[in-house]
RNA sequence: GCUCAUAUAGCUCAGUCGGUAGAGCACUUCCUUGGUAAGGAAGAGGUCAUCGGUUCAAUUCCGAUUAUGAGCUCCA
């Protein structure tokens, strides 16, 4: 006599165990039509469940997101259905819902091409029309190896074998296809009505780049066909914002073949840098770091020594001369230990704050690079803190603060957080790790902020944040870091003399808050679509004349605003005053200032804004200030 | 690095089932001095990524290389 309490407190009493579907039935048939899952007692399972005793129950559907979730699931396994049909010898492996949508792995001797696409969508369609059920059943797990061995699916029965051997395993059956699965799935494949296959890709099996290489075949799947479309949409408007394709018509930068993941900065894109690196600068500046300048190429001797030789050798780029190998820098960290033990430093002297923009190189691997996201050479804005250990947490705290204030004057208010803890291969007594870990969660806690935990993601010498922006596409870049270094200075011989004149080893934080440059330039780009706030814009303000009568005037309101520091220039050219605004307005130009006759004879300016307002006529003087202002307040 | 795909004018892209290529924009010259997102005319511009093979003939077919793209793996 179960009693199902739904979602709003209601209360149904049934005669006999019931499943989740009869219960959607009997509240009403456009419910029971609509239903995918359940979710009793807070586990989502199939809509074939049976209830038997006393139990909450949420009935699911395509509206809910777990609704959603299944959906996009089940279209996985119904791509999988499709390809065995057209492809008998494909072997099926893993196929799980990932954000927007799914994918499936397969093994196959044929590289499938996009063609095979449009006929495994095709199929899928057909099998969705034939409305097959959907039904769950268990197994032991070496019946189920069995199984699956048995049909040539030695990858399944691969995965099957690792789990416990006293486990039941669930199987879900749709027709000829039968798939290893947790579930749950929803009822029958009519409910899978809007998907779409995207591109084919290589993928390692399990995940490691040692094992051979499947084909990951991915889809998109929505509850109707206007989120569909919205996605679609949302990927082209994406497309439209790449920095790469920006980058390019902004006249920003380039990059050839013969310096592969190294960037030619055009003027403009330059600009942009120099802005940023400057902006930074006058932060770190104020908060107590001093900048330096090191060595870009040093002998191998000091990347053995500080231990990046034999983690990273084969990535850095080497040059020799005389007799002598030579590291061109992967990063800055060692050389600033070198000017650290210049001298002998007390604890008095501590934190020590050391700065640089270095320009770093490291060989990335061909196929990971990608525009200014992933490049060989780059320069952070790099530090390096070496502090006590009762220093730590009050230098993290006060890092994350002006990384806020930081990330906050570039837009960004999207920060996701993630806390990596101590690696299986590590340097360091636990006891340093425990007290390092600590420090970096506490001053996450005290700042109240939302933080995931990638336990062993650490790096060997000690734990990490790390801050990550978000860009247009949804890909996740990781920006910002703080990290605790509990090895390094001790393998450079760093020290300094505590309160009983003994030697200590200092800590060493590394931190970086923009990150790599190029990166955080290619995030802005997107982030903006190209329209800069005027701090950022490569050229502020361009100023046209209507004809070749008001050149004179045009060129004295250029000059003073060359003048003023703006960063001003001027179209003198004998075209039409719309042919310039088009030109300078897909330039992304932020202000347009026009002279013609009027603005000549009352010795004023005519403004527009690059979204194609009209802000009327100005005296010079007004201009100025409208332009410091906005400049100031970096809007 | 791995899998698959791509590489034609400065840019965006057509095209040649093997017979040395075309558009729009940009560029140059001339006309036009025009008030808020394209005024008109003429002209110039390409060893079809590189190297090799097949062929009477290769930009086109095949192979290798390089770079790029989508993923995978990696990221001090």
């Amino acid at each position: 006599m179960p009693v199902i309490t739904l979602p709003d407190g209601s209360q149904r009493e049934y005669d006999n165990a019931i499943t989740v579907l009869d219960v959607a039935k009997s509240i009403g048939s456009g419910l029971a039509k609509a239903t995918l899952a359940g979710r009793v007692n807070d586990t989502l399972v199939d809509a074939t469940t049976i209830i038997d005793t006393d139990a909450t129950l949420q009935i699911i559907t395509a509206k809910d997101a777990d609704g959603l979730d299944i959906i996009r699931h089940s279209t996985a396994h119904l791509l999988a259905q499709a390809v065995k049909q057209l492809f008998p010898e494909a072997q099926v492996t893993i196929g799980p819902m990932i954000e927007n949508g799914f994918y499936y792995d397969f093994a196959y001797e044929r590289a499938f091409m996009p063609e095979d696409l449009k006929a495994i969508e095709k199929k899928m369609q057909h099998l969705v029309s034939q409305n097959i059920p959907i039904s769950r059943s268990l197994m032991s797990r070496d019946e189920a190896v069995e199984f699956f061995k048995g049909m040539g699916e030695d990858y399944k029965a691969e995965i099957i074998a690792s789990i416990p051997a006293n486990e039941d395993l669930s199987l879900y059956q749709q027709g000829d296809f039968t798939d290893l699965c947790r579930g749950p799935h929803v009822p029958s494949t009519a409910k899978l009505k809007v998907f779409k296959l995207m591109k084919i890709a290589g993928a390692y099996w399990r995940g490691d780049s040692n094992n051979e290489m499947l084909q990951r075949i991915y889809g998109t799947a929505w509850a109707d066909k206007k989120d569909l479309k919205d996605y679609l949409h949302r990927l082209e408007e994406a497309e439209k914002r790449d920095h790469r394709k920006l980058g390019k018509t902004l006249d920003l930068f380039h990059s050839q073949e013969e310096a592969p993941g190294m960037v030619f900065w055009h003027e403009k894109g330059w600009t942009i840098y120099q802005q940023v690196e400057q902006y930074i600068r006058d932060k770190l500046r104020v908060n107590g770091y001093g900048e330096v300048k090191t060595p870009q190429v040093v002998d191998r001797t000091l990347w053995e020594k500080s231990g990046h030789w034999e983690k990273f050798g084969d990535m850095i780029f080497t040059t020799h001369s005389e007799h002598r190998d030579y590291a061109i820098k992967p990063m800055n960290c060692p050389c600033h230990v070198q000017i650290y033990n210049q001298g002998l430093k007390s604890y008095r002297d501590l934190p020590i704050r050391i700065a640089e923009f270095g320009s770093c190189h490291r060989n990335e691997p061909s196929g990971t690079l990608h525009g200014l996201m992933r490049v060989r050479n780059f320069v952070q804005d790099d530090a390096h803190i070496f502090c006590t250990e009762d220093q730590i947490q009050d230098e993290v705290s006060t890092f994350i603060d002006l990384l806020f204030e930081v990330y906050k004057d570039f837009g960004f208010d999207d920060i996701i957080i993630k806390l990596s803890t101590r690696p299986e291969n590590r340097v360091g007594d636990d006891s340093v790790w425990d007290k390092a870990e600590n420090a970096l969660e506490l001053a996450l806690n005290n700042k109240d902020l939302d933080w995931g935990l990638q336990p062993g993601e650490g790096a060997f010498y000690g734990p990490k944040i790390e801050f990550s922006l978000k860009d247009c596409i949804g890909r996740v870049w990781q920006c910002g870091t703080i990290q605790v270094d509990f090895s390094m200075p001790n393998r450079l011989d760093a020290t300094y003399v505590d309160e009983e004149s003994h030697r200590q080893t200092p800590v060493m934080l590394h931190r970086a808050i923009l990150g790599s440059l190029e990166r955080f330039i290619g995030i802005l780009i997107e982030q903006h679509a190209g329209t800069f706030p005027l701090w950022l814009s490569p050229v502020q303000i361009v100023v046209m004349n209507i004809a070749a009568r008001h050149d004179e005037y045009a060129q004295e309101i250029y000059s003073e605003l060359e003048k003023q520091g703006i960063r001003v220039k001027i179209d003198l050219r004998n075209e039409k005053i719309g042919f310039k605004i088009r030109e300078h307005s897909m330039q992304r130009i932020p202000y347009l200032v026009i002279i013609g006759d009027k603005e000549l004879e009352s010795q004023t300016i005519t403004l527009r804004s690059q979204k194609g307002d009209d802000l009327g006529s100005l005296s010079l003087p007004e201009l100025n200030d409208k332009l410091k202002d906005e400049i100031d307040k970096r809007t």
